[in-house]
RNA sequence: GGGUCGGUACCGAAGUGGCCAAACGGGGCGGUCUGUAAAAUCGCUGGCUUACGCCUUCGCAGGUUCGAAUCCUGCCCGGCCCA
C-alpha cells in the first residue's frame, strides 16, 4: 500500500502530513499509539477503521502500543460529554479491558503491540509532577476546546479535574514516547495536548492520526441508541445480516472502510452504482461477506452468506433453527413467550393479530391454536425469528 | 440562600378533577411491496384475560375527593434568573 492510501484512504485528518510521510519514508519502525477507554468495551465496526489503519502500519513494520486508560477511566473522558461520567473501580476496569483487546486483536497484529497499563507511570505519580503538568497549560488553552467552553459558558459542572484529562493523556505519550497517536475525530483535542506537552519537555511532538466516524446501516451516526451499529462482538450470521441492512447511500463509504478494495474499482463501483447498472444488493453482498471474514474467518463469512441467501433471498427455511422443547400441548401465545418469540403474553397476541406469526408457512389466527410436543412444527415470528416445537 | 419554570410511556411532547392506558411526532415491531435498501402504505406499541373485563402506570411519599396525571402538603431531581 503506498503512502497517499495509507493517509488517505479512511482518515479524517493527519497532523503534520508532510511531517509523519517524512518519518515513514525514513523506514525506522514508528510508536503508534492507540488509547483504550475502559468505560466502554464494546466496539462496532465504526471503531474498526481505526484498527484496520494500525493493521496497515503494522504491515509496514511498525509497532502499536495500546494504553489500558486504567487511570483516566477514573475520571471519565470530558469529549463530547455534556455530563459528567461515572467512575469504574479497579475490576470493572480489568474485565473491560479484556474484552476490549479480545476484539482489538481480531484486526491488530498482537505481536508488534505491547500492551501498557497508565498505571505503570500514574501509580506512583507525585503530586509534584501532577502539578508540574497542571502547571504547563492554561486555563484559556482548556477552554479552546468545545467541549469544556460549552459546559463552562453554560454555566454546567466542570471539575478541574476534568480539566486534567487532556494533560493525563498527553503524559502518556510522554510515557512511551509516542511517534504517532491515533484516534477518532473527536479526539484531535486531547492528541494535540500530548503534542503540546511533548514539545514543552523537548522531545519530537507526535503526529496526530484521526479517523472518521462512520455512519451506521441507516446512514445516521453509528450509535446503540439508534440501533444501526454492526458489532464486533456479534455472530456471524447476525453480522453478515446487519451489514445487508445497511442502506444504498453508504454502500461506497463501506467499500472504502471496511475493505481493501482497490481506489480505481472502487471509482467503478461509484459509477456503476450511479447508473444503476449494478444490482446493490451484490455489492453489499460482498461488503459483508469481507467483515464477518475480517471478523471472524473465511470460512464463516461463506457460511454466513450461504445461510442469508438461502432464507432472504430464496425464502426458504434457515438451516439452523433452534428447537423449542415441549412437555405437553401448549397454546400458541404460551409458546412464543417461553421460547422468546414474544416478551409478553400480550404482545404475542398482537402479533398474532397483524398477522405476524405462522406455523409451517400457515399464519396463525387464533390465540389457543395447540401445539403439540415432537410435531417438529416450525413456528416463525416476522421475518427472522424461528423455532421449532419438539 | 431567594425567585421562577419544569419532571408524563423507549425518546420528544400534549393533557391541568371523570370522556385517560393517557393526543400527536419520532423510534421500534408486524403486514403488503422489495434487494432483510430507501420510499410508499396499513396495523400494533403497559400487564393479565378466548372474551365481558380486571390490574398496574404520569419524579417519590402522604392527603383532599364518589373519582386525581390533573387539587393540597412534604421530599427528591433538573433548567433559567437573582444573590
Amino acid at each position: 500500500m503506498d503512502f497517499d492510501e495509507l493517509l488517505h484512504r479512511g482518515v479524517a485528518e493527519v497532523i503534520v502530513e508532510a511531517e509523519l510521510r517524512q518519518r515513514l519514508a525514513e523506514g525506522k519502525p514508528l510508536r503508534l499509539k492507540q488509547g483504550f477507554d475502559p468505560t466502554r468495551p464494546e466496539m462496532h465496526i465504526g471503531h474498526a477503521v481505526g484498527l484496520r489503519k494500525l493493521r496497515q502500519f503494522q504491515e509496514l513494520g511498525h509497532q502499536v502500543v495500546l494504553i489500558v486508560g486504567d487511570w483516566t477511566a477514573q475520571i471519565g473522558d470530558p469529549s463530547g460529554r455534556d455530563e459528567t461520567r461515572t467512575r469504574l473501580s479497579a475490576e470493572e476496569v480489568r474485565a473491560n479491558a479484556e474484552i476490549f483487546m479480545e476484539q482489538f486483536f481480531r484486526v491488530v497484529d498482537r505481536q508488534r503491540t505491547e500492551v501498557r497499563w497508565q498505571s505503570e507511570w500514574f501509580g506512583t505519580f507525585r503530586l509534584e509532577q501532577a502539578l508540574d503538568l497542571a502547571g504547563r497549560f492554561t486555563l484559556a488553552q482548556m477552554l479552546a476546546h468545545e467541549t469544556f467552553r460549552k459546559r463552562y459558558e453554560s454555566g454546567a459542572g466542570l471539575t478541574i479535574l476534568e480539566l486534567m484529562y487532556p494533560m493525563l493523556q498527553g503524559y502518556d505519550s510522554v510515557a512511551i514516547k509516542a511517534d504517532v497517536e491515533f484516534g477518532g475525530t473527536d479526539q484531535k483535542f486531547n492528541i494535540l495536548a500530548g503534542r503540546e506537552l511533548m514539545a514543552q519537555l523537548g522531545m519530537t511532538p507526535q503526529q496526530v492520526f484521526l479517523v472518521p466516524l462512520i455512519p451506521g446501516t441507516d446512514g445516521r451516526k453509528m450509535s446503540k441508541t439508534f440501533l444501526n451499529t454492526v458489532d464486533i462482538r456479534s455472530a456471524p450470521s447476525e453480522m453478515f445480516g446487519r451489514v445487508m441492512s445497511m442502506t444504498d447511500g453508504v454502500i461506497p463509504l463501506y467499500f472504502e472502510v471496511f475493505t481493501d478494495v482497490p481506489l480505481d474499482e472502487l471509482a467503478e463501483i461509484h459509477r456503476a452504482l450511479a447508473e444503476g447498472s449494478v444490482n446493490p444488493r451484490d455489492l453489499k453482498l460482498r461488503i459483508a461477506r469481507e467483515v464477518v471474514a475480517q471478523f471472524h474467518s473465511p470460512d464463516e463469512a461463506r457460511a454466513a452468506e450461504e445461510a442469508f441467501v438461502r432464507q432472504f433471498v430464496q425464502r426458504e427455511l434457515p438451516a439452523d433453527i433452534p428447537e423449542h422443547q415441549l412437555a405437553v400441548p401448549t397454546a400458541i401465545v404460551d409458546l412464543m413467550v417461553a421460547a422468546g418469540l414474544a416478551a409478553s403474553k400480550s404482545e404475542a397476541r398482537r402479533l398474532i393479530d397483524g398477522g405476524g406469526v405462522r406455523i409451517d408457512g400457515a399464519r396463525v389466527e387464533r390465540y389457543d391454536l395447540a401445539l403439540h410436543p415432537g410435531a417438529g412444527a416450525v413456528v416463525q415470528v416476522g421475518r427472522r425469528k424461528f423455532v421449532r416445537v419438539v
